[in-house]
RNA sequence: GGGCGGUUAGCUCAGUGGGAGAGCGCUUCCUUGACACGGAAGAGGUCAUAAGUUCAAUCCUUAUACCGCCCACCA
């Protein structure tokens, strides 16, 4: 056997991939007999590349497909594209800008064809990155939420929910985004604490209220003075005695003054904001708006789809068809000039922005369609509040009920061009028919109408609406597909915590409303990934790192490694630094070069199904199985709680620093030539079993050149623990070894020895000589047998008699004493306590006395060593 | 403004009502029959601050400070 000395990832994994996808290991079809396994993967947008925060929410969805694969489950992971509407209209926008054409000049048609060819051409390309990184999904079911299949989905979900009352079309108002030109729903507005001015502006009082003695008119607070135009009352709290004169009187709307408005009163009104007074402008404000709604107030657009001043329901004088923001500077200027701006203050305040296109979102009244959400949001509650539906971190599930209790409408209509067209069509009336296809319409015009002449709706449905249905969608709904019948409801779903409303609730809603049960029974929210320093990576800081540039330099296990072993169940984000990458790359090049060795031996190893027989089982060999068996059950637990980080710990710990470390050291002793390749042979094997979701490339390759019993690790079991033998005595035993090893090597360096130089350690004569033989092997050693002394290992570790310096040694043996002394004071101190004994549980009690008696026991061992070193050689 | 999370070794983070941990980094030694992408030994912490509960607090409670996340119609 002939293996480089480095393992060398880039050979390895491009070609161990090609293979588990040309075999089709990461393809199942449903399969009634065995229990689903079902992940939906979170699909991502079609624009999107790969970056760090796939690696904590991905990765994981790997590995948990790939346990229960091993576990024999019907385990599928469904991947998929979204066409993700306005991300992917922005991007061909600005790219035909480039060119000098605007989209109307390209028309819808071909725009649309433009948006197919672009996202077949560059769309997807995250697929051969995520292949890149080892991710293990059933790529020939992969879904693109704009396939036929997918939008025939969409059309009826829609259609059934308008029959049903849940969609409607109204004029509301809504979120409009100037740069995108389109709306956006409430769940994608970003709140910006930004730096801004909030102006007091007097109103001054109407005429005849200055007849009737009113003269000093009314000052209000605004950070939108551009706004004032489409002013149509002014608000007070009904119980401030500071307005309740004015209540019902008129004021002029300034800076034009040519109408007035009354003063109000409103429980929305904060009295210790500003002046107390608030103006109302309905048609460009939520709170407004709804004042509006309760005072029966006209509703006056200045601001209209160009995010210009619009004169079309009001008079706004030389402001119409300004810029909002230079209207808002000149109003000011206006209000200045006519002495009507009283004060300026500096002032901080949240703006809503759009997440997607970053603008300054205007509100303002149009005609859209929208879903009625409380019906939904009802039942989604309840599978939640039930504990149907479980939320891990617990922690995320009151951010869940929370948003679903003060659930709005959902927004769905948007004005772009690339998306899910609405399957609704109007009569030259207007009279709107919702239908699956234009066929249809068309025959419910004709019969109920008497019309055949139909204009469709040219808004598209919102990129959420597709994906909300995505777990049944994908499965082959509204056919009843095995699929469906077999993977619906899946068993968990992960996802970041940032899309929990977009995404995870309304998934949660449509699923109880169409299919009639949730989506999934878990929700994993899995962190964020940031910088070492805690920033977000961004491209402006220069500090985005590619997991694509890692795998290409370390490898991707080395990446996966990285990644997971940093994950926190409770954490909310993960500070990632490259040096992980490097750690992990050492990592597998442990695991390569023990290999290596292994493959070496001179007797060869065996198949691994069966062990020696157990009398023939050395210390080390029952020690490394015992430990086996502990990690099997562990990793399980920790993967069946979606413990990650744990899991990859715990197994990189078993690999390095037992199996590598000690176990592999232990059989370089002649004695145990009999059992290891054997012994080796099963654990090693098992261990690679166990590692596979994490590190699935390394772990292949390593079970490849191994005897092995299969074709790929892929589809090889889960170790079983039950298969496993356990020695808890020889285990405990082999831990002491380990102890006296220690204390050999470290009295070893402190005397400065060379490896080479053999030291002579006196161990008391009863103690086995598999054991001293051990100790020898390991700490590089000389065993010799006491005359003096009869006792067990403990002794041994009190009794190094070192070829060491007396002084060296003695230091070292009063340094210790002085350790234990200060132990069995504070021991004796607490045991003397009787509120202690009195009051702590009894198993405390029983235990601190325990622990005081190995203390004075040690303290007596090395009480003794210390006098022994007194006596002359 | 409301809710939530965090504060433990230089860095990134575990952890537990009763003896402070890991990895990296650092110091020293070592090419010993796989691995220097390695092995061994070691230094390094008043567990943010204050009060309280308790026989006992790094851990539980409260407050404060700082960092972060989410939500929100104080214009």
């Amino acid at each position: 056997m002939d293996l480089p000395k480095h393992y060398d990832p880039q050979a390895v994994e491009p070609r161990l991939y090609e293979r588990w996808e040309r075999n089709g290991y990461f393809h199942e079809d449903p399969d009634p007999a065995r229990p689903p396994f079902i992940i939906c993967m979170p699909p991502p947008n079609v624009t999107a590349r790969a970056h760090l925060g796939h690696g904590s929410t991905y990765l994981p969805m790997d590995v948990l497909t790939r346990y229960h694969r091993m576990l024999g489950e019907n385990a599928d992971w469904l991947p998929g594209v979204d066409h993700a509407a306005i991300a992917t209209e922005a991007v061909l926008v600005k790219e035909l800008a480039r060119q000098g054409i605007a989209r109307e000049d390209l028309g819808r048609e071909r725009f649309v064809e433009r948006a197919w060819e672009w996202s077949k051409t560059y769309g997807g390309a995250i697929d051969s990155q995520f292949r890149r990184l080892g991710f293990g999904a059933d790529w020939e079911r992969s879904r693109f939420t704009m396939d036929e299949g997918l939008s025939a989905a969409v059309r009826r979900v829609f259609v059934q929910l308008y029959r049903d009352g849940l969609i409607y079309r109204g004029t509301r108002l809504i979120n409009w985004d100037p740069t995108a030109k389109s709306t956006v729903s409430d769940a994608e507005l970003e709140h910006v604490e930004r730096d801004g001015t909030l102006w007091f502006v007097r109103y001054p009082a109407s005429s005849e209220d200055v007849q009737a003695g009113f003269t000093s008119g009314i000052i209000v607070a605004t950070t939108r003075p551009e706004t004032i135009l489409g002013d149509v009352a002014i608000a007070v709290h009904p119980n401030d005695p500071r307005f309740a004169s004015l209540i019902g009187h008129r004021v002029f709307v300034p800076p034009l003054l040519d109408r007035t408005i009354p003063i109000i009163a409103d429980d929305a009104v904060d009295p210790d904001f500003g002046t107390g007074a608030v103006k109302v402008t309905p048609a460009h404000d939520p709170t407004d708006y709804e004042i509006g709604v309760r005072h029966g107030l006209e509703m006056p657009s200045v601001i209209g789809l160009d995010a210009r001043i619009t004169g079309a329901d009001v008079s706004v004088g030389g402001f119409a068809g300004m810029e909002r923001f230079d209207a808002r500077a000149k109003i000011v200027e206006d209000l200045r000039a006519k002495d009507l701006l009283v004060d300026a203050q500096p002032h901080r305040h949240a703006v809503a922005t759009s997440e997607r296109s970053g603008d300054v979102v205007e509100p303002l009244l149009s005609l859209q369609w929208f879903v009625k959400a409380a019906p939904l949001a009802a039942p989604a509650l309840e599978a939640y509040r039930s504990g149907r539906l479980r939320i891990v971190p617990e922690r995320y599930g009151r951010t869940y009920a929370q948003w679903l209790e003060n659930i709005r409408d959902w927004n769905v209509s948007r004005q772009i061009w690339w998306g899910h067209q609405l399957p609704v069509w109007y009569t030259p009336d207007g009279t709107e028919i919702v239908a699956e296809s234009e066929a249809e319409a068309r025959a419910i015009a004709q019969r109920e109408h008497g019309t055949s002449e139909l204009t469709r709706d040219p808004d598209t449905l919102d990129t959420w609406f597709s994906s909300g249905i995505w777990p049944f969608s994908i499965l082959g709904w509204p056919a009843s597909t095995p699929e469906l019948r077999c993977w619906y409801p899946s068993q968990v779903l992960l996802t970041a915590g940032e899309i929990i409303f977009l995404w995870v609730a309304r998934m949660v809603m449509l699923g109880i409303r169409v299919m009639g049960e949730i989506p999934f029974r878990d929700v994993v929210i899995t962190p964020l990934v940031f910088d070492a320093a805690g920033r977000k990576m961004s491209k402006s800081l220069g500090n985005v790192i590619d997991p694509i540039d890692l795998a290409e330099k370390y490898g991707a296990d080395a990446f996966r490694l990285s990644i997971l072993r940093q994950m926190r169940l409770e954490s909310q984000e993960l500070r990632y630094q490259e040096s992980r990458c490097e750690e992990a790359r050492n990592f597998n090049n442990k695991i390569w070069n023990a290999t290596r060795y292994m493959l070496a031996l001179p007797e060869g190893l065996p198949l691994p199904m069966t062990l020696p027989a157990q009398s023939a089982l050395t210390i080390p060999d029952r020690w490394i199985l015992t430990r086996l068996r502990e990690t099997v059950v562990r990793m399980s637990g920790l993967l069946e709680g979606y413990d990650f980080g744990n899991a990859a710990e715990t197994i990189w710990r078993f690999v390095w620093y037992e199996f590598c470390d000690w176990y592999l050291e232990a059989t370089k002793a002649e004695s145990n030539g009999a059992t290891r390749a054997a012994v080796l042979s099963y654990v090693w094997n098992a261990a690679m079993r166990l590692l596979h979701p994490i590190a699935p490339f390394i772990s292949e390759e390593v079970w490849l050149a191994l005897p092995h019993d299969g074709e790929t690790i892929v589809t090889a079991n889960w170790p079983d623990p039950r298969e496993i033998p356990v020695f808890d005595e020889e285990a405990r035993s082999f831990v002491l070894v380990q102890r006296v090893v220690e204390r050999v090597r470290n009295v070893r360096a402190e005397m400065g020895l060379h490896p080479r130089d053999r030291v002579v350690i006196d161990v008391p004569t009863n103690v086995p000589e598999a054991i001293t033989s051990l100790i020898a092997l390991l700490a590089g050693a000389s065993v010799e047998p006491s005359a003096r002394r009869a006792g067990d290992l403990e002794d041994a570790l009190a009794a190094i008699a070192a070829q060491a310096p007396r002084e060296l040694l003695a230091g070292r043996y009063r340094k210790e004493a002085d350790r234990l002394r200060s132990e069995i004071e504070r021991g004796e101190k607490k045991l003397e306590n009787q509120a202690f004994i009195a009051k702590a549980a009894p198993d405390v009690v029983a235990k601190e006395r325990e622990k005081l008696a190995a203390y004075r026991d040690e303290f007596a061992r090395v009480s003794a060593a210390l006098e022994a070193l007194k006596e002359p050689a």
